[in-house]
RNA sequence: GCAUAGGUGGCAGAGUGGCUACGCGUCCGCCUGCAGAGCGGAUAUACGCCGGUUCGAAUCCGGCCCUAUGCUCCA
């Protein structure tokens, strides 16, 4: 079995070979910090951390980075709003802790690095020297343009038309250019104010100087062009050439593509063998995005819904595919994890009970898992098609249900078996948390009074009160679970 | 307009030539004091439209319609 992507570069599904065997090295184009980030970041970060984590379980080892834009006109537009900061680093700063906390609660692995822009201001300046060395950029009135026309690749990301139409003047932006899709590699002196009006809140007092970090360079004082960064980070961290970079579909054009123009033309080495573009996730419609005001915080969504419903319902729709936001969307993945965190946790308590040495051998369930398993590595090899896994994951779960159900005497080494399988796909691989059964699970002590008259009316036969302080219970975070011999009690 | 992805049953969403997708929902049954969970069963004439290729098409080919994203803010 081999791993087959789709690359955005070739539009085809490409069987996966690295520069170096045994090893991957994978870049993503993270967040420009200027807003909190919305579950559309969160869609591209987990489909991401499932293709990392899947490289990782076939045997490589991964290097993995994860840059954050903290130079923008975005994050400038934001001084001095209520307590992100008063400087540009200050604002990028909040932002990025945000995100570093959003990123953790989701349980999402850690990249090896998370470079900065303002980080990487020598490294930028040299890139830039380079290109103006072999022709590729120009200077202009303390700016910097790459050359658009110098590099003959242009477009092969992107495959934009490039006919006479898109090589025309258009009337806006030309002045210091040479060809309007000359790109600034180096941007002369502060962020002018009108380039911050219209990312400013209205209801904030309008920013009239100039603003924003600049830094010294060749071309006087100035600040660095937005594609330039992540050239600079992905050849500092990794090498001139990659594996994997990986981002939204919406970087495609003309991040990406100025990226590679860029590096390319420096290096004369290819940028990347491999671009994976994640769909956008939509709501009523439209893309899920900041400046639209349309998104659902990532902060916002874990705290109503938790970290492994929102997983769930972000990698029911392959990476591959566009996904709709809806609250019934969001519900159904809530019920559809319940439904696996459930299986999980009825057998680890089965395997709590005693006769652990018991001889009952249940072939359904052993082979199920079996094929699963490979199911779920086919699912995955084929480009990480995490529905394709999902539903391996709950061939898993519909065995084990069937099994406890019908058998009186389990299949312990089968059960084992499965907590095992689920252990290494679903929580692994695909990054779920399960808790374990806990038989001595603590409870306050009101809860526990509340648990031990419940019992007694029970035991009475007063069912009513029973029933009322079930629903008190519930009310308290207490999920009550009558079966034939026993009560559960256990915490939401 | 151009480019890139899509259009599948009530919802959501896999499936690239013949085989029940998984799930959510709804309905019936079992179980249960009841509820929930679980199990069993049912429901859904599904494949944007029109042609073509084929013994056979959701799947391949052609044309058309629609949606999203991008075309210098964007995961």
């Amino acid at each position: 079995m081999s791993l087959f992507i789709t690359n955005s570069l070739t539009g085809k599904k490409e069987k996966f070979k690295p520069i170096t065997p045994n090893s991957v090295s994978i870049y993503f184009c993270g967040l420009t910090v200027s807003d909190l980030p919305h579950l559309g970041h969160a869609r591209a970060w987990v489909h991401v951390d499932v293709m990392r984590r899947w490289l990782e379980y076939l045997g490589f080892s991964v290097t993995y980075v994860e840059n954050f834009t903290d130079i923008n006109e975005k994050i400038v537009a934001r001084l001095g709003e209520s307590d992100y900061g008063s400087s540009e680093s200050e604002v990028a700063t909040y932002f990025i802790n945000k995100a570093l906390e959003d990123m953790n609660s989701l349980g999402l692995k850690s990249a090896h690095v998370y470079p900065k822009a303002s980080e990487h201001i020598p490294e930028i300046i040299a890139i830039i020297s380079s290109l103006i060395d072999s022709n590729h950029a120009y200077e202009s009135n303390g700016s910097v343009y790459f050359d658009v026309s110098s590099f003959d690749n242009y477009g092969a990301l992107s495959k934009p038309n490039l006919d006479e139409e898109f090589f025309s003047d258009s009337p806006e932006e030309v002045s210091d250019k040479r060809h309007p899709h000359d790109f600034a590699l180096w941007k002369s002196g502060q962020v002018p104010p009108e380039s911050i009006s219209k990312y400013r809140d209205s209801n904030l007092p309008p920013i009239t100087a100039p603003s924003g970090d600049v830094w010294d360079s060749p071309w006087g004082l100035g600040r660095p062009g937005w594609h330039i960064e992540c050239s600079a980070m992905s050849m500092t961290h990794l090498s001139n050439t990659i594996d994997i970079h990986a981002g939204g579909q919406d970087l495609m054009f003309p991040h990406h593509e100025n990226e590679k123009a860029q590096s390319e033309a420096s290096t004369g080495e290819n940028f990347a063998n491999f671009w994976i573009h994640v769909r956008l996730l939509e709501t009523h419609g439209e893309k899920m995005s900041s400046s639209l005001k349309n998104y659902f915080s990532v902060a916002n969504a874990i705290s109503e819904f938790g970290p492994n419903s929102i997983k769930m319902f972000l990698i029911s729709t392959s990476y591959h595919s566009h996904q709709a936001y809806s609250e019934s969307a969001l519900h159904e993945a809530v019920e559809r994890w319940r439904r696996l965190e459930r299986a999980y946790l009825r057998t680890t308590n089965a395997l709590l009970e005693p006769s652990p040495h018991s001889t009952t051998t249940d072939e359904n369930l052993r082979k199920s898992i079996e094929s699963s398993v490979r199911n779920f590595q086919t699912a995955l090899d084929d480009d990480f098609n995490t529905r394709e896994a999902l539903v391996a994951i709950f061939d898993v779960v519909n065995s084990l249900n069937q099994h406890l159900e019908t058998h009186e005497e389990y299949d312990h080494f089968g059960l084992n078996l499965a907590i095992k399988t689920l252990d290494d796909l679903a929580r692994d691989v695909l990054g779920f948390s399960f808790v374990v059964a806990d038989s001595n699970e603590s409870f306050s002590d009101t809860i526990t009074s509340l648990i031990d008259s419940r019992e007694q009316e029970r035991s009475k036969g007063n069912y009513d009160k029973a029933d009322e302080i079930r629903k008190e219970l519930e009310l308290l975070g207490i999920i009550v679970e009558d079966t034939a011999e026993e009560s559960t009690y256990r915490h939401k």
